[in-house]
RNA sequence: GGCCAGAUAGCUCAGUCGGUAGAGCAGGGGAUUGAAAAUCCCCGUGUCGGCGGUUCGAUUCCGUCUCUGGCCA
């Protein structure tokens, strides 16, 4: 049985690689991508398309609408039970953060609560609340982070107890057992410029204009780099060239920090047949 | 060949009434524990085209050369 968890920068061809493998060694794949997880979303989240899939089984695709709720816990029982029923499995996607929940599990922290979240997110000054209830995080973070300050507080109202204390317990349960392996190439910027101007092609902007007419306009997806520009050009606030510039800009930006991740987290780029025997040894071995 | 306008950050340019310079774009670094393609923080030394001159001091003024536009021949 083996698990290979496959990282990489956006572009950086690590889809078609886990597919081939998939193929080859007859494993499942599971998307790790915080995108792709959408109904509708497919050229703008360079979704691998359904003659690319075939063959191999996949999963944490097209498991939810643009405005139904989805989180990294799920993503990661979602793995766990494609890890138990296959003999081997492929984890591969750009949301980091999800691939490092696999690897450094989780606290056991409470999922969601869209209300008391929202409590939080009307006050003026949480940081200054999260001070009192929970000075150390207050303190990790930066005043103007309110995301993470309100999940502070969500925390706080929701267990009774602090953030900072719920991490303090540890990981709520073991890492995956599996190997990671992290891709990148050096003319990753070329490409996104290049895809971006492809998906122009291949229906980007009809996409974008369906999901806004279905009402999904101030959708997590929809909000996000990948559809923000092209909405704006769908409603005519944005030149065609100017959508394109921003949405490759962003994209761009997007794959620098999935660098810094890489980077933190101590995976180094290898090569596709170094990944492959990588993948061969574990499925033999 | 003559005249005019330019030459400053990777790019487009601003600016310095003489005290070695800053915007936009691009780019770089970091944080990240159920929103993560989200959210947030930080980062600008560059022979101011070359060489001379004036000056305590020149990227700034003057001369000259080179290059690039434009106009006139």
């Amino acid at each position: 049985m083996a698990v290979l968890l496959l990282g990489g920068t956006t572009a950086s061809g690590k889809s078609a690689l886990a597919v081939s493998l998939a193929r080859e060694h007859g494993a499942a794949i599971v998307s790790a991508d915080a995108m792709t997880i959408y109904r509708g979303l497919s050229v703008g989240t360079a979704k691998p398309t359904l003659a690319e899939r075939m063959g191999v089984p996949h999963f944490a695709i097209d498991i939810r609408d643009p405005d139904e709720p989805f989180d990294v816990a799920e993503f990661v029982a979602i793995v766990q039970d494609v890890v138990a029923a296959h003999r081997h499995t492929i984890v591969v996607g750009g949301t980091t953060f999800w691939l490092s929940a696999l690897v450094r599990p989780l606290a056991d922290l409470p999922p969601a609560s869209p209300d008391v979240r929202q409590r939080f997110a009307e006050m003026v000054n949480p940081h200054q609340e999260l001070s009192r209830i929970d000075p150390e995080a207050a303190q990790r973070l930066h005043p103007n982070d309110r995301v993470r300050i309100v999940r502070a507080l969500e925390v706080h109202a929701v267990t009774g107890r602090t953030q900072t204390a719920i991490h303090r317990d540890g990981a709520r349960g073991p890492a995956l057992d599996a190997t990671v392996a992290w891709m990148d190439r050096d003319d990753v910027y070329d490409r996104i410029n290049a895809r971006t101007m492809a998906m122009m092609d291949c229906g980007y902007v009809d996409e974008t204009a369906d999901a806004l007419r279905r009402g999904y306009a101030d959708t997590k997806p929809l909000k996000s780099f990948a559809y923000r520009h092209l909405a704006e050009l769908v409603t005519g606030d944005l030149s065609r060239d100017e959508a394109i510039r921003r949405t490759a800009r962003d994209t761009r930006h997007y794959a620098k920090k999935q660098r810094t991740w890489a980077r933190n987290l101590g995976w180094t780029a290898r090569s596709e047949p170094e990944i492959s025997a990588l993948f061969g040894a574990l499925v033999s071995g």
